[in-house]
RNA sequence: GGCCGGGUAGCUCAGUCGGUAGAGCAGGGGAUUGAAAAUCCCCGUGUCGGCGGUUCGAUUCCGUCCCCGGCCA
């Protein structure tokens, strides 16, 4: 069997349904290398709440992706694409298989149908936008986008922020509309032939206690000083995409004295809940995922006759 | 045991001067192109604690019982 005749599997799926762990198990069977899809793994400082596979299990098969920036900084749908498309060819190079885990679903995405030619985000143009937004509100600058960009601004409700600065963003950066740069073929990678496999249990109330369970060892194994290590930086906040991940955001909250801990615990966990749910909505939008239940007793037999089916294939 | 509150959606509670009820949270569905663990949209029938009574009609008024608080004994 030539490890090298696929091109990457996938394994998708939502937060708590057991991927690293089944990733883990799959290095035992075959020479792979794990690309991590997740926006929250990539900071370093951030461990338990992210579940990131520790250290023993780090240096048991090789990791990418993980604690590459710092708290402080923005990774983004692109930089990944770059980042696992550099990879997928080093690792196909060394004659092993690149296995990608995660559960960012739009990175999936990116990665599999590409992204627009657009201009990267500009914290520059992006804080000026939120300041108009702070003198003259939210819709009026739907109204302009209405203006600037008509197809865009009717596709985006008014209430939704981020795209909208987006939508602004990528004029004032580009001189083009966001509708005109979407008509246009993707830039980036698709490459097609990536074996997307899925785990999700057949019953969300399954997941819900998985999540639950998760989460209060979690709090068990220090996640807790975890994020007062970050609160006491003292230069990381709220509005940072590291600090308002699952979990993180609520416990910040605690530490902002804004709530008791017994309420962040519970807001945390219902965050997560509402976190599967939409990464749920994208793994039934995507016809090619195929799923397997983490629960079920030949599960890596399963998934490893799947890979071996698609690499004869290949 | 007596008195006073309270018992309404999974939870916290609002309300009905008698015409069978609605918010927040939770939950469900959807969208998703450089912040995505983000951001946003849509979705509210539940013996109104039980049983009787008054009434054309009771979740609402009356009686009684049960349960949970508090105070008094």
């Amino acid at each position: 069997m030539d490890p090298t005749a696929l091109p990457a599997v996938l394994l998708m799926g939502p937060t708590a349904s057991g991927k690293s762990g089944l990733a883990l198990r799959l290095a035992h069977h075959f020479p792979v290398e794990i690309i991590s899809v997740d926006s929250a793994q990539v900071y370093r400082g951030m461990d338990i709440g992210t579940a990131k596979p520790d250290a023993a299990e780090q240096a048991e098969v090789p990791h990418h992706l993980i604690d590459i920036l710092d708290p402080l900084e923005a990774y983004s749908a692109a930089r990944f694409v770059d980042d696992a498309v550099r990879l997928m060819t080093e690792i196909r190079g060394r004659g092993r298989l690149p296995l990608l885990v995660g559960g960012t679903m739009l990175y999936f995405r990116a990665l599999r149908f590409g992204l627009s030619d657009l201009p990267a985000a500009d914290p520059a143009v992006r804080a000026r936008i939120e300041a108009e937004a702070r003198q003259d509100g939210w819709p009026a600058l739907h109204q302009r986008l209405q203006r600037l960009d008509p197809q865009t601004a009717q596709r985006l409700h008014p209430n939704d922020q981020q795209r909208i600065q987006r939508a602004l963003e990528i004029i004032e950066l580009s001189g083009a509309s966001a509708s005109t740069a979407f008509a246009q073929p993707m830039r980036a990678a698709a490459v097609p032939t990536l074996l997307p496999l899925a785990l999700n249990p057949p019953q969300r109330s399954v997941l819900h206690a998985r999540i639950e369970r998760r989460f209060e060892d979690m709090m068990r194994r220090g996640f807790l000083d975890e994020v007062r290590a970050l609160h006491r930086r003292g230069d990381l906040g709220p509005e940072l995409p590291s600090i308002r991940s699952v979990g993180y955001r609520q416990l910040w909250a605690y530490l902002e004295s804004q709530c008791t801990l017994e309420d962040a615990v519970a807001r945390a966990i219902a965050a997560t809940r509402q976190f599967a749910k939409r990464q749920l909505t994208w793994l039934r939008s995507d016809p090619d995922a195929e799923v397997f239940d983490p629960d079920a007793p030949e599960l890596l037999s399963a998934v490893v006759a799947r890979i071996v089916r698609a690499e004869r294939q290949a």
